[in-house]
RNA sequence: GGGGGCGUAGCUCAGUUGGUUAGAGCGCCGGCCUGUCACGCCGGAGGCCGCGGGUUCAAGUCCCGUCGCUCCCGCCA
């Protein structure tokens, strides 16, 4: 007989009456009736309840035993009968006899409950993050993403894409977050960084002629976190082509997250391929956002025109002085009661917003305090802009251009929830294409990289040395599901030369950029293919295929906020010795008290 | 770096206009219970109300400071 288990904990079932069999797990919780007593066997595969009654001498022994203890039962299959039957287990048809029992680790007292739903603080939850792990929803998820990853190989490897490893410890990166940074021995005063992203590797790999990477690859960014965005390290699906474009990069990973959301979505509605492109500047119109929610139906308009020169004196102003103005539809919702447009007013003023103007179209005509204040022609004019009727109404941003863009995405949004327009239960894709190449810095003035100084302009060296700089756009793009951003990518600026000018139209010379980049460049001299990508972050697919708001449910040690793993108890100091090894010493600030 | 929320028993939380001995559910300990599956019933232990200061006859509650966690902005192409 085996030592410990003949089955695991989900896999018994009727047909199984009358075996004797041995099972190990945790004990999921016990149901005392004195001289009955019932205890549920969980492992990872399931939970199996058994049975002891006064006929076992080893009755009150086991009754002593405490939840989460380890052990090991032996006993014979038993069906139940039809009144006792569970059908919310897997195993539910059958019972275990016990008639052996062997306690392989005992458990204290918990500090949290494993068989609970009950939301433990997440600080508690990362302390002992090995008995959280326990928990069915996020043994679940972990499992999730191990499918997730699995399936992502699998369809990379069958699209004829190779895996490889890049160097964990590297050179500082030229992208735009914070290195974390690891002191060298051998070389005192000197640093490796780990990689952001193995940006120049891939680049290099299609240099190198393996004209197809992919890599499910840890990325490191020293910057603060965010609920979908885990501090210091997460993995993205980094892959890139040679001999593509655009068109090609899209062709390639649209069946691969295509096929991967259709195998996991479970109930939920998935949109089809290909997916919708958008312009930036039509995403940045219709939605206010570079990442829209395509499930919420709203769309953006601008009717800047409309209130210049009109008799509503703030909008006019903020025209005259530059400024744009936007409208957010709002149907169906004219016969809401007043207090319904203050929340969203006091809202705004929440958002650091001056407020929020509303028009409300009823018997052809319009209402509410800005309507007061506009002729008849002009409400016309805004009810056919936005393509309303009476019965709904209409919401109004007004401020510089890039301010009211997004305020009046944040308003689209918060209009989409609370008129309950986005449908929880379905993906919805899109690329966003056309990114622009520069921007004007608003403090300097300058003109620098809007995004990644690496991508190939659209229109190459011609549009660098004849465009307005602010007009040129870049073979940049990212993915984005249900606002989520998944990724960005890029076909690459694979010509030195053009490399140099784009560098100098945002202000480098040629010998910062040869100082910086001397590797790439280098790399570029001696015959480049044209070559692009992207990388999808693994951790916000499983998220969204996981319904998880919160990015560290589906990872499986995560830190918390501040970067600390409380687990672990990193990072931590390190003794003298290494310091001194390292060449390293320290000037902290004064402590805090 | 800035803003919001939270901090009370091992855990999740309640705690009224400041007012006797700070409560509940779960967990833990003890007792009863032979068909439960969130078993049930009875009893018990368990509190620096995050920390420091202040106002007051009186502070979990009000004020100031501070620390911690979390969400957002900045930041992250």
């Amino acid at each position: 007989m085996h030592a410990y288990r003949t089955h695991n904990c989900g896999e018994l079932r009727l047909a199984d009456a009358g075996r004797t069999v041995k099972l190990s797990g945790w004990i999921h919780r016990k149901r005392d009736h004195g001289n009955l007593l019932f205890i549920d066997l969980r492992d990872h595969y399931g939970i199996t309840q058994g049975v002891i009654d006064t006929s076992s001498p080893l009755l009150r022994e086991i009754e002593s035993v405490r939840v989460e203890s380890v052990v090991t039962f032996t006993g014979r299959v038993v069906p139940r009968t039809p009144d006792t039957v569970n059908p919310k287990l897997a195993t539910g048809e059958i019972e275990l006899r016990i008639d052996a029992y062997r306690l392989l680790a005992a458990a204290e007292m918990l500090p949290l409950q494993v068989n609970s739903d009950e939301d433990a603080g997440e600080d508690l939850r990362l302390t002992y993050r090995f008995l959280d792990l326990r928990r069915e929803r996020i043994h679940r998820n972990i499992l999730l993403r191990s499918r997730v990853i699995s399936s992502i190989r699998r369809r990379m490897v069958d699209a004829g894409f190779t895996e490889f490893q890049t160097p964990i410890l590297t050179s500082s990166s030229p992208e735009g977050a914070r290195d974390f940074l690891v002191p060298s021995r051998l070389h005192p005063g000197k640093f490796y960084a780990l990689p952001q992203a193995p940006q120049q590797f891939k680049q290099l790999l299609m240099i190198a002629g393996f004209d197809r990477y992919f890599q499910i690859a840890p990325c490191f960014r020293d910057e603060d976190s965010r609920a979908d965005r885990s501090p210091g390290e997460f993995y993205q699906l980094d892959f890139e082509m040679s001999f593509v474009t655009q068109e090609d990069v899209f062709a390639a990973l649209e069946p691969v997250l295509h096929g991967v959301f259709d195998e996991f979505k479970g109930g939920r509605k998935l949109g089809p391929m290909p997916f919708p492109r958008i312009a930036y500047d039509e995403a940045m119109l219709k939605y206010g956002s570079d990442k829209p929610d395509l499930r919420n139906p709203l769309v953006i308009t601008d009717v800047t025109e409309i209130f210049r020169d009109s008799s509503f004196g703030i909008f006019a102003k903020s025209v005259a002085g530059g400024g744009i103005v936007r409208a957010i539809p709002a149907p169906g919702t004219a016969e809401r009661p007043r207090s319904f447009f203050d929340k969203l007013n006091d809202w705004a003023r929440e958002q650091g917003a001056a407020g929020l103007g509303y028009v409300v179209f009823a018997e052809g005509g319009g209402k509410g305090p800005i309507a007061k204040n506009l002729d008849a022609n002009r409400i016309a004019r805004l009810r056919e802009a936005s393509g309303l009727d009476d019965g709904d109404s209409l919401f109004f941003v007004s401020d510089k251009n890039v301010a009211a863009e997004k305020f009046a995405g944040a308003v689209r949004t918060k209009l989409g929830q609370e008129l309950g327009l986005i449908d929880a239960a379905e993906y919805r894709f899109c690329w966003i294409v056309d990114f622009p190449m520069y921007e004007r810095d608003p403090l300097t003035n300058k003109i620098e990289f809007s995004h990644n100084p690496f991508s190939m302009p659209q229109g190459g060296l011609e549009a660098l040395e004849t465009k307005d700089p602010l007009e040129i756009k870049a073979f940049q793009y990212d993915i984005v599901c249900n606002g989520v951003e998944l990724s960005s990518g890029a076909i690459r600026n694979h010509l030195p030369e053009i490399m140099y000018k784009a560098f100098a139209i945002a202000g480098y010379g040629r010998e910062e950029v040869e100082g910086r980049f001397g590797g790439m460049l280098n790399a570029l001299k001696f015959g480049a293919p044209p070559h692009g990508g992207s990388a999808p972050g693994i951790d916000r697919i499983v998220m969204l295929l996981a319904d998880e708001r919160n990015i560290r449910e589906v990872v499986a040690f995560p830190m918390n906020q501040q970067a600390m793993d409380l687990m672990m108890q990193a990072p931590a100091g390190v003794p003298p010795e290494r310091l001194k090894e390292l060449h390293i010493r320290l000037d902290l600030p004064p402590a805090k008290k």
